[in-house]
DNA sequence: GTCTATAGCCCGATAGAC
DNA sequence: GTCTATCGGGCTATAGAC
């Protein structure tokens, strides 16, 4: 990244990362994404000679990089329960309070390559993977962990569905305010 | 539906509800969706005059028909948890064990006109308020009711997400067997 | 590194023969 | 009621000036 550019690298990835999230892969064209990069299509082509999968491919790969700052506590962190609120909080601002899809949900749909359709598993699987590994820290069995890990995807993932068809975000919120509880196996919801 | 027609309407219904459900609005092209109707593009103008927003329409009017048929148990049933059973066992063929994605999710990406939206959104919500009916009749409050029923939604909606993404069809059928005492409130999961 | 211009194809939609 | 043929425009992608 040493090399000059007049449209930020930054600015690029956030306008392709936003098109593609909100319409899907196959219903992203090259005109929404270029308006949305802020730079023409041949340009584009310029960063991304790989077209339209390149640049899906380079958003999921911004997107992992979030997630490791999104997934960090449970990473690093010694309680269990206080590190799942701190991953809620900064799942609620990467989609902004359930305002935005998820970008594993539509990227998935539509006509998507194999290779962003991988992509997109392995990140999933890698959020998952940090969930039940908090759950086991929290006292879970291998197996429960998983199980644990896996419904909490679900249920983000359905919450952010039911938000956008029900037009109403605080499903989002409620969900993630269930989460802690969820994953350390106190369950109560 | 008097007049003959070469191709049955079901199977043009069929194969419109097939591409949109796997593609989503903006991604189903008229190409795609005259391939799988098995008619020409002139020949879906003439029974669907409005275009693809009306192939739209229609597909959602009959899946509240498929629906109907569907909540039919929570309808007219009188055992609750009983009557829960034989909706997901409904839910388990529409959606063929997990393996096909929701049209009210799909639909409601890309760029779907406002009518398609708000078809969806009632679908949805009548979904939900027939599944707030059976809580209630399993003893819940209306406000208890309510949102176990919101709830259900958005599992069953964020199982068929990660079903998708995963690649495995599991989690749906495990978040079905779990409904009925969700529904119910003997809340176990 | 980004631009204008354009190639070649597919898009949604329509006219008119049968 | 379905077909072939076609319109104008938007699509993905590329060539070449600056």
């Amino acid at each position: 990244m040493a090399r000059p550019r007049t449209v930020d690298d930054g600015a690029v990835l956030a306008g392709l990362t936003a098109t593609f999230r909100s319409s899907g892969y196959g219903a992203s064209s090259l005109s929404s994404l270029s308006e949305a990069a802020g730079l023409r299509s041949a340009s584009l082509y310029h960063r991304f000679p790989g077209g339209k999968a390149d640049m899906a491919l380079a958003v999921l790969d911004d997107v992992a990089r979030q997630f490791a700052h999104i997934l960090e506590p449970l990473v690093t962190g010694s309680d269990p329960a206080a590190d799942v609120t701190e991953m809620a909080s900064r799942l609620s601002v990467f989609y902004s309070d359930g305002k935005l899809a998820c970008v594993l949900e539509t990227m998935t749909l539509d006509g998507a390559p194999d290779e962003v359709l991988s992509h997109a598993r392995g990140l999933s699987q890698a959020w998952i993977d940090a969930m039940a590994g908090v759950a086991t820290r929290a006292g879970a069995a291998p197996r429960d962990a998983d199980r644990v890990a896996v419904d909490a995807f679900a249920r983000i993932e359905g919450s952010l569905v039911a938000s956008r068809v029900l037009a109403d975000p605080s499903r989002f919120l409620s969900t993630l305010a269930d989460l802690p509880d969820l994953l350390t196996l106190r369950e109560t919801s």
